[in-house]
RNA sequence: GCAGCAGUAGCUCAGUAGGUUAGAGCACUAGUUUGUGGAACUAGGGGUCGGUGGUUCGAAUCCACCCUGCUGUACCA
């Protein structure tokens, strides 16, 4: 920010807003091509809508405030307000309902964009980053579900994770409905307080989230937060039915009947009829994901994906390796991705349109920053090979070895600067070039060009039109 | 938002019982090499010590307020 004393411009980035370097974007590229081919191979259709929409058609949930700039970027365009997106779901929904009798249904479509949020950054985090989402709407099969987590599973086997790497932890709104309603709890915001509460066992413990379910809990800083005011005995419910630590029941490790999680103790708690139609959906959604071969999903009761629109099944990717900030601090990474049913989200737009829907999201940018750690992740940057200038006269001699070159396929450029060789050399050094081309006097007489290894430091002399030839070598 | 910690050169940081011209390493510029990079050596540029006000003969150092950043926490539809 410039101030009357200090008019120069600042050069600081905004908060939470990031400059990315090739490497990071090379990365990126990658991970999108991967992307790209899954989606096709699935079947998924490639849409992209704008990065504004009308405040209205992406968020009811907003604030009725002056500004409604919590969590999302606004601003007001003559009379309405308009918002950057800060997820694709939103906006497919609006699409969705916008395009409802011409579009086939089942609709799938996948896009790739950048999203915005006006919150606190944290680490790995940022105010502006790239999502990637697919989607299945008008469906209510569970095979789609399934089908979204062998497909996130896809990619990321694509990226180079193995399956060791990786865990799609999946749940149900569902369970936890009927567990409110066994612990007698109505009450729509102690119901919310215990969903986010509950969404922090894996980041904080039970033991933590106990404190936050009851009278509330102190952070390590010493500001406290104040708990949701459960009994003891409302608690200890919650941990019976939700606990699953210690029975770690997966798809590797099924259970001799099949199925991975407790039917029996729902049934006993909340009584068949009303555990029935939950137990059903989770063997349905079980044996799909047996069928496409995934086999590091496992139920867990805890995800909870704070998302007021899902309805049903969700779930949620993390990761198994450890991940480090910048200064080599092992950091909490949470999830890589997530996603879940959200069978009202369309609905809103217009009585009479009945569009269940699921999709899964990845957020691009945080996965690479987690693929970086991965040591043995290389990725190749094309630098290009240094035609270097002795005389501006003989320029059309330069030209003329450049075409030839980049005709070959060989990244190369005439040396762009004005400096003597030497600052030449230091450019070509600097940017990580292979090799330089010296075409100077001695070689203009002798017809035979000096080609300079950079690496090496070897120098050989190089007939003009054999050039591209040895440079491909030395590559 | 709340809480804790921190702000000295482009970067990483040293420097406080308050005291001449504020330091180092890396980076940068020039030279040792006027047709040769990565190493070395020599020289050089670069800072109103986050800002404002106060205490004092004297403030990077002490006090107050503000700004910014980091971490935790809340929120994250």
């Amino acid at each position: 920010m410039s101030t009357e004393k200090n008019l120069k411009p600042s050069k600081e980035l905004p908060l939470g807003f990031v400059d990315r370097q090739e490497k990071e974007l090379l990365i990126r590229d990658f991970v999108i091509s991967n992307i790209k081919e899954v989606m096709i191979n699935y079947g998924f259709q490639y849409l992209e809508t704008p990065s504004f929409e009308y405040t209205d058609s992406i968020g009811k949930f907003l604030p009725d405030k002056e500004r409604p700039d919590e969590g999302v970027f606004s601003f007001k365009d003559g009379k309405n307000w308009l918002s950057l997106r800060y997820d694709l779901t939103a906006p497919l929904a609006r699409y969705v309902a916008k395009n409802y009798l011409e579009l086939p249904k089942p609709f799938k479509r996948y896009q790739l964009g950048t999203v915005w949020r006006n919150e606190k950054p944290g680490p790995g985090r940022y105010r502006e980053f790239l999502q990637f989402d697919a989607d299945y709407i008008a469906t209510g099969n569970l095979i789609a579900d399934a089908e979204l987590c062998a497909m996130i599973s896809e990619i990321l086997k694509k990226c180079g994770l193995t399956e060791k790497d990786f865990t799609i932890k999946f749940s149900s709104r569902k369970v936890l409905d009927k567990l409110f309603e066994y612990i007698k709890v109505n009450s729509a915001e102690t119901r919310l307080k215990i969903l986010r509460s509950l969404d922090k066992v894996d980041r904080l413990g039970w033991k933590e989230v106990e404190k936050l379910l009851g009278k509330g809990r102190k952070d390590l800083s010493g500001d406290f937060t104040k708990g949701a005011g459960l009994t003891e005995i409302q608690i200890n419910e919650i941990k019976e039915q939700l606990n699953y630590e210690g029975k770690k029941i997966t798809t590797t490790n099924p259970p001799p009947d099949g199925k991975t999680y407790d039917f029996d103790q729902w049934s006993k708690k909340w009584g068949e009829k009303e555990a029935e139609p939950v137990s059903n959906e989770f063997i349905e959604f079980e044996e799909c994901l047996t069928s496409f071969g995934l086999k590091n999903c496992i139920f867990d009761p805890t995800i909870i994906r704070g998302l007021e629109y899902y309805t049903g099944l969700v779930f949620e990717v993390n990761l198994n390796f450890e991940v480090r900030n910048p200064k080599g601090q092992v950091v909490k990474f949470g999830s890589v991705g997530g996603g879940g049913r959200y069978d009202n989200l369309v609905s809103n737009f217009g009585k009479g349109i009945d569009c269940p829907a699921t999709g899964i999201s990845i957020g691009i940018d945080r996965l690479v920053f987690a693929l970086i750690q991965k040591k043995d992740f290389k990725i190749k940057i094309t630098r290009p090979v240094i035609i270097c200038v002795f005389d501006r006269l003989q320029n059309d001699k330069y030209i003329k070895i450049l075409k030839k070159l980049r005709a070959s396929g060989i990244s190369s450029e005439i040396y762009p600067g004005e400096g003597k060789l030497k600052k030449q050399m230091e450019y070509a050094n600097k940017i990580g070039s292979p090799a330089v081309i010296f075409y100077g006097d001695d070689e203009i007489k002798s017809g035979k060009a000096t080609l300079k290894n950079l690496e090496t430091g070897n120098e050989s002399s190089v007939k003009v039109e054999d050039l591209a030839n040895e440079i491909k070598k030395l590559l």
